[in-house]
DNA sequence: ATATATCTACCTATCAATAGATAGGGAATC
DNA sequence: GATTCCCTATCTATTGATAGGTAGATATAT
């Protein structure tokens, strides 16, 4: 049985799952050892065996979260650049309309300021990420200000999640996407 | 002495600031009735004469922030779409740049979520009232799809602040504002 | 092969701190 | 004398965290 990734306990990952999905509803304080542990089925000072802080907990998270959503990205060298723009519009349509959550790190980001140092960093880095690989992007298109249409592009597809979410509407979402890989990259 | 706006006492107002400091770091969660009293030297227990709840607070809050917040927009019939434009960009500067803080409302529309029902519709108001403030705008300008082009317009100033504050780059948002009204206006 | 030790992954029980909220009192103001 | 505005005192619930125990698996030593 080949376990090539980094193993982390089905349990660690029921615990990141639960509490994923309350940060990305409520952010960092909405979600509590106690709350995790009831639905998962144990009790809360389980959860400090696999994580001994909440703060190591909300690292663990946002890490996972990073991972999997750059993981969900596709490879720079076998698509254009208008494809890989399609793909990336796709990762945050799938967090909002098919998961029904906030972008954890979009929520993260908001908070940031009353985050832990760790967790803060884990969700620069989360968007350090994202730049660099919407640059590399709109490099290959040849898009002027490549690193200013990167900012522009995170900015839009988190703000567009925070508006659908309060609005209910989540139409608002895919009308301001629907033509943004090609009004972005003309020009 | 003139108060025709509806009264508010000088300690709620005070409750209020404060309140809103804290729910702008870190959102609803982050602020505590203890935590406010502490801050303007009186007791937790006096914080409940002006607002009974929690919820009362958070709804007055975003209440007091709309209408502060449209207020500092331009007139529809003073200025030049374009003007107004740049008046709206302003605004969000100042929240981001001066005042060092998150939009209030994007913070609660990240964590719609998990917040009580009233404070969550208030918060639904903000977006509705600048939705239909930047059609107006657009309308004027004869923009074309000026309902998607407001929706992008508020996805692009609240997300810009997102990673403004999560690089800890405010030229992040100056960049991505630079010359967004003009963009916005042609075609 | 058997006995011993260690490790894993939970448990119970409890802690101090903090949360929002309430009852009832008192001084000042109108 | 009623109203306004704050107080003390207290309540219950919840927070993250810790100490210490245990059953079962795994590893090591004899």
């Amino acid at each position: 049985m080949p376990k090539t990734e980094k193993t982390l306990s089905d349990t660690a990952n029921r615990i990141l799952d639960v509490a994923e999905k309350m940060a990305r509803q409520g952010g960092y304080y909405a979600f509590s050892f106690r709350d995790i542990a009831a639905e998962i089925g144990i009790k809360s000072a389980s959860i400090h065996y696999h994580f001994p802080t909440k703060e190591d907990l909300g690292e663990a998270l946002v890490g996972r979260y990073t991972d999997q959503f750059l993981g969900a990205l596709g490879r720079l060298d076998e698509s254009t650049p208008s494809e890989l723009l399609v793909q990336y519009v796709a990762a945050y349509r799938q967090a909002l309309i098919e998961q029904d959550l906030m972008c954890l790190c979009g929520m993260f980001g908001a908070e940031i300021a009353r985050l832990p140092d760790p967790v803060a960093n884990r969700t620069r880095e989360f968007f350090e990420r994202n730049l660099v690989w919407l640059e590399t992007v709109f490099r290959a298109a040849g898009t002027p200000n490549p690193e200013t249409r990167a900012a522009d592009m995170i900015a839009r597809m988190e703000g567009a999640m925070i508006l659908a979410r309060s609005m209910h509407d989540m139409d608002l979402f895919e009308r301001i996407t629907a033509d943004l890989p090609a009004e972005v990259l003309r020009d």
